[in-house]
DNA sequence: CGCATATTCAACCATCCGGTTGACAATCCG
DNA sequence: CGGATTGTCAACCGGATGGTTGAATATGCG
């Protein structure tokens, strides 16, 4: 089976862009949590809540697994990987040889989904 | 003078989440531009790329100089910091390995001497 | 001055986004 | 079975977003 189709940055960045989304990352930092448990601290509907886990997912910066009724949501910074990298092509360098670094992105970026 | 308030990681992630302005950074990258330069490659109104430029000011990421009657756009890596600052939370990721990058373009060089 | 250039402003439009509510599907349990 | 729990779907709403065009502003130049 084709692996699915790695996330675009427009759609990490975009997932990245909301408060509520982030928040739940960094819950799901400390463990995997069900979508009932994410919702709870949050003064929105569960079914907010479970959009903002679809972006999240469709992102790649989560999986979501279902076990019995209860769908648990697991953290994926690997997904992060490509954005972190977009942007630290930022700052760190001096503008040396552009063509080149946007190889090397590429290159890190497929190494980095085929792990 | 006080400091303009830092812009928050909504709107960084936000202004980073559409291709057209992450070219205009990239763009930005190599040197300082005016707008109309900025917006030559684009298949879009330089009021189109005007607003995106507006968008990439309030993040933080550009700041726009006006001399003359041309508004000169210069990259501000440091606004990305905390958004990496923040991402790096997650992924247990190393930040980008500059020597990674110098083999990488002494290999890229060597293979390509043999084209 | 008067025209060309550079850029933004203003109004408008279609679409997307974040949220709601209510119905529906699936699963567990008494 | 039947009811409670978990989660998504569908329709809807208001506001943001990305784009357009045309007018307005500011500057440079002959």
């Amino acid at each position: 089976m084709a692996p699915p189709p790695a996330p675009s940055l427009d759609t990490i960045f975009a997932a990245l862009a909301d408060p509520t989304r982030r928040a739940i990352l960094t819950m799901l930092l400390e463990d995997d949590m069900a979508v009932t448990d994410v919702a709870q601290p949050f003064q929105q509907s569960l079914a907010a809540i479970s959009k903002h886990l679809q972006t999240l997912a469709e992102a790649g910066l989560i999986s979501r697994e279902k076990r019995g009724r209860v769908i648990w949501c697991k953290l994926e910074p690997d997904a992060m990987r490509a954005a972190t990298v977009w942007m630290q092509g930022f700052g760190q360098f001096e503008p040396l040889d552009l063509d080149a670094f946007e190889r090397f992105l590429e290159s890190e970026l497929s190494e980095g989904s085929e792990g």
